[in-house]
DNA sequence: AATATACATTCCTATATGGGAATATGTAAA
DNA sequence: TTTACATATTCCCATATAGGAATGTATATT
């Protein structure tokens, strides 16, 4: 079997680094197609691409204005990676406070 | 250009859902890898290679003891996708304080 | 030393890219 | 109705899987 298909959830649509890009981009406000070519300096064909791949995982929304395609961030689409990644937050809290002890431990040392 | 390669950050590693398992699975405690591979009902080869891609982010770590391997999930490598993901909870919030409004007004227009 | 146990690695293959180039589609302007 | 503009789609190809099968390697047991 390959890997699975960057539409097959919002986890292997956002691997791509690019699509991040993209997402932080929108994450300001609406933006159209030309104007994200020119704020990312990727081929036109390239973003609409990246675009088709989130908007088929529900990462972002269209709408038409003129000739103009306007795409915008559907945030709820990124909670499920927040909500996974959260289940580990306990974890690296308890890590960074075992790295804290063990340097005051060693500031102790050299009293 | 293919796709980036599985190991070229923890973004695409956790893409696979296999992958995800078992961190959730390590996520309790460090366990050998026979007990991930009874646990999730994979292939031993299919383990060794998905730790294998783990490792290689920094995802997990491992130790020897006799024969057996023990992994455990280094929590720090995951945080760089919690904070991503956190630069979009403002704007789902204020998705979901929309919809409650909406919501509200509706129940309003009842009355 | 021989054998068993626990993992890792290699080889194979179908499949899904992501980018570049070219082209198609849809809408507005002249 | 041409023409220009904005975006989407198609074709091509090098590349990287993920899983299955087979094999290699390290350590412990007998």
């Amino acid at each position: 079997m390959a890997r699975a298909a960057t539409t097959s959830d919002a986890f292997n649509a956002v691997a791509e680094p690019r699509r991040r890009d993209i997402l932080n981009y929108l994450a300001m406000q609406e933006r159209s197609v030309s104007d994200i070519v020119d704020a990312m300096e990727m081929e036109q064909p390239s973003v609409s691409k990246h675009l088709k791949v989130l908007k088929d995982v529900g990462l972002v929304e269209v709408r038409r204005e003129g000739r103009q395609m306007l795409y915008k961030v559907n945030a709820m689409a990124i909670r499920p990676l927040h909500e996974w990644t959260s289940t580990f937050e306990r974890l690296w809290k308890h890590q960074l406070l075992r790295i804290k002890e063990r340097a005051e431990a060693k500031n102790e040392e050299k009293k």
